[in-house]
DNA sequence: ATTATATTTGAACCCTGATTCATTATTCAG
DNA sequence: CTGAATAATGAATCAGGGTTCAAATATAAT
């Protein structure tokens, strides 16, 4: 009997990363996917039942990893509201920081996977808006928040400019660093452009 | 002698923006697209080189209008900084207002251009950027912005953000009505999450 | 070492759909 | 009316690339 080397799943789907990172989706070959992995074309599909399926699955771990961090942090008692949403920020930043090009992958072939509406990563999806939201609501009853700030209106606005802006640093890690749009991103949502004291 | 008939290029056009939208550009045949339009297959390409062509008309035109408008916004010396953005929230909305189909082929398919980087409305896009930058960094020398604010991370925030919240109006018009968001990201960006008075 | 079993290979297959172009239809000048 | 000249048609062409699979290779058990 022999045995699969183990690793081959993990390096496809590295290189599938990279690939559809710099081509997108649609330009990006299985050919060039199999070797940027060190693997023959036809290997792809022993791991893989398709295209498509490699970037589901690059999705679902993605998302899966993001749901575990909100879902820890919202159990979380010892936090105020915007300590938890400036937390749920740096958690979004840590999962790509070392990876541009999982960033651009998120950022870039989403709407493919929303288009049709299926896979598991789409409930995290929701429910990752429907967290926001909540943590939004929460910090309102609370008092701690802008009562007239809408929650679902917040959350969507501040999911879609993070993407931006990740995108942004994946094309030019240099000239927009990480630490920089973090910082910016938690100016800006909490205190809006005019000045504190008006 | 015989005339081209005038109005197949833009019914071409129009059934392009519908069938982009609903199947993305990969998606979308040219057999289709020329069934909308009520034409044959090969009279799309009397009017367009090929398939990329069209949707590069379709941003050219796009960004165009964008950038006349806020060429004239940014002359008005009667609004304060604040007015001027808003407005400019407003010349967005209203280019989309009346057509959803429109406004999710802005939002999806704007990355295979970006990859590209050609194109005559790269030039509008980058220039828009720079023009948002310029009315922050206005508002902020005339005091009326908080100066801890980043004006290229404002920009591309905001520039994200109606983004998201662009693409949540067009695929369910009812549930996200554009004046509701159009308000809410005017609270959101000026005031931010945390209460005017702390 | 030998055999059985599982894994890997990559060239060939084949489908899809963008693009072409020979044919047909329409317009208009003379 | 006639026949250039142009516009429109849509079936046929053709290329690209996702997928398959027969052959080759590697491993483990005996």
């Amino acid at each position: 009997m022999r045995t699969r080397s183990g690793d081959k799943e993990k390096s496809i789907a590295n290189a599938a990363v990279k690939v559809f990172a710099r081509d997108g989706f649609h330009g990006a070959k299985i050919t060039r996917i199999a070797e940027e992995a060190g693997v023959a074309t036809g290997s792809v599909y022993l791991y893989f039942k398709n295209k498509e399926s490699i970037l589901h699955h690059l999705f679902s771990k993605l998302w899966h990893a993001m749901h575990v961090s909100f879902e820890d942090l919202l159990k979380r008692e010892d936090l105020s509201a915007r300590e938890k949403i400036e937390e749920l920020f740096d958690s979004i930043f840590n999962l790509f920081s070392q990876n541009p090009p999982l960033a651009l992958l998120f950022v870039n072939e989403q709407h493919h996977l929303l288009r049709e509406g299926t896979g598991d990563f789409m409930q995290y999806y929701v429910e990752f808006l429907r967290m926001g939201e909540q943590l939004v609501r929460d910090g309102i009853k609370r008092g701690e928040f802008n009562a007239s700030v809408d929650p679902r209106s917040f959350t969507n606005f501040v999911f879609g400019g993070i993407r931006q802006l990740l995108h942004q640093w994946a094309r030019a890690p240099r000239q927009f660093p990480l630490n920089t749009i973090r910082r910016d991103i938690k100016e800006i949502t909490m205190f809006g452009l005019l000045p504190r004291s008006s």
